[in-house]
DNA sequence: CCCGAGTAGATTGTCAACAATCTACCAACA
DNA sequence: TGTTGGTAGATTGTTGACAATCTACTCGGG
């Protein structure tokens, strides 16, 4: 029934099974993309025709690709008027901050878990990046950086669900950096908090990595809309 | 420019403004709820024409619900053949309970800091629930009964983007519910530790509750695979 | 008996056209 | 002046048809 689908276990995988990504799919990343880099806005509307038009394809294609941002939530519908960027409010920024820190959280976990020496090269890396643009802490280059080094841990938990929902997040997130700018006082107190992530990884100590995270989070959500999630951070110092 | 969209402040508010779920949002979930109810086993192709047929739609709306699924990963797709349901092997298995302990733990805590006195209520009667069928310990119902206490206890953190992933992780967890049979042996045990976390929200114990999430989805995972998260059960008791 | 080429059928991928709906603008009226 | 009705334009929603691709089956040769 199922013809020679299956490998055969003997043989010796030579060739990985190429993927062909379908046109959503690559529509869709665009699209993801440009949403990550500002030039579609918060608010803004998606039309249909003009996108069909720059991209050169059909707006079948196009409309499932957007179906696609609209269930990771990126795009909003609204029937027969359109799909539009999502422009988030307070209420918003702090429940993505709960997600982010329940993901990143548990990435961290995974990582020490797993404790891969390349997982600490790349974060070592992330951080020098960082160090870069230390003079200029509120550059889109150092928020980038910051950006990355998330990236790097969640990608390192080698989890799909995680680094699917991490995905969707993290253009949330650099929507937000970008409508409030000034965030940090000094690049050396922002690089240091990601190092100090690093060291407890390097230590194994998963109870300090994990507050050290809840502080991270908690300080970046009070930095956007000057408020906290209280309880998280007694989550581990009550026990 | 925005003519008289914004509703005046001055106004009380007296009809909630109307919303009209777009036909691919529909369909989307009755395929959803159609996955979970195993009406579409694991790895069954879903072909689109006959899809169309048995809803009445055209092939389009359906397509755009499809690739909804798809970005969901509740569909994985091969390109020029069509989408499938997917199926999980032990891997995708425990990657599923990395990410529903993530979402979980981080609803618990929301939920103990909320102090919301109906969730709760709700919690107590979902375990309620579990309890009518405390002599059929493996049976669907008391398997729905479980996921509606999970359920309920993600919705009670009135987190849009923790209830957006909970709710594909579910759908993946009765799928394999469904395919692997028998997996606890008294229904006492079952209730018992969902009893205990009520009991440790109603107590405001953040700590001891995260502990008991945690060792809950060891002990879920652990009757699925055979296999645990070491390291997770270390981050409370270690700091 | 095994292997390869070729073919038929079915399914997906894409497109262009039509219908339905909404928004914004303008005029008429109390 | 503020509200109501009508109209034009644009955009989305839906459909059916056509092209491209893949799978499975059959036939011929070694």
């Amino acid at each position: 029934m199922t013809g020679t689908r299956q490998r055969e276990p003997g043989r010796k995988r030579v060739l990985t099974p190429l993927v062909q990504e379908s046109t959503p799919a690559i529509i869709a990343r665009k699209l993801h993309d440009a949403i990550a880099s500002g030039d579609f806005p918060p608010g803004s509307q998606l039309t249909e025709s003009g996108l069909a038009a720059d991209l050169g394809v059909s707006r079948g294609p196009l409309r499932e690709a957007m179906q696609r941002l609209t269930a990771e939530g990126l795009l909003v519908s609204h029937r027969n008027r359109g799909l539009f960027v999502v422009s988030m409010d307070d209420s918003d920024i702090r429940d993505m901050y709960v997600a982010r820190t329940a993901v990143e959280r548990a990435a961290l976990e995974q990582v020490i878990y797993r404790g891969d020496d390349d997982a600490i090269d790349d974060l070592n890396d992330a951080v020098a990046q960082m160090r870069e643009f230390i003079d200029d802490p509120n550059g889109v280059e150092m928020a980038d950086a910051d950006m990355r080094f998330h990236q790097t841990l969640v990608d390192h938990a080698a989890s799909q669900r995680l680094s699917r929902l991490h995905e969707t997040i993290l253009v949330e997130t650099r929507m937000c950096l970008r409508a409030m700018r000034g965030t940090y006082a000094s690049g050396k107190e922002r690089i240091a908090e990601h190092q100090a992530l690093v060291d407890a990884i390097v230590a194994g100590d998963v109870a300090a990595a994990d507050a050290l995270m809840i502080e991270h989070m908690n300080d970046g959500l009070h930095r956007l809309v000057g408020d906290t999630i209280p309880d998280l951070s007694g989550a581990v110092s009550t026990g």
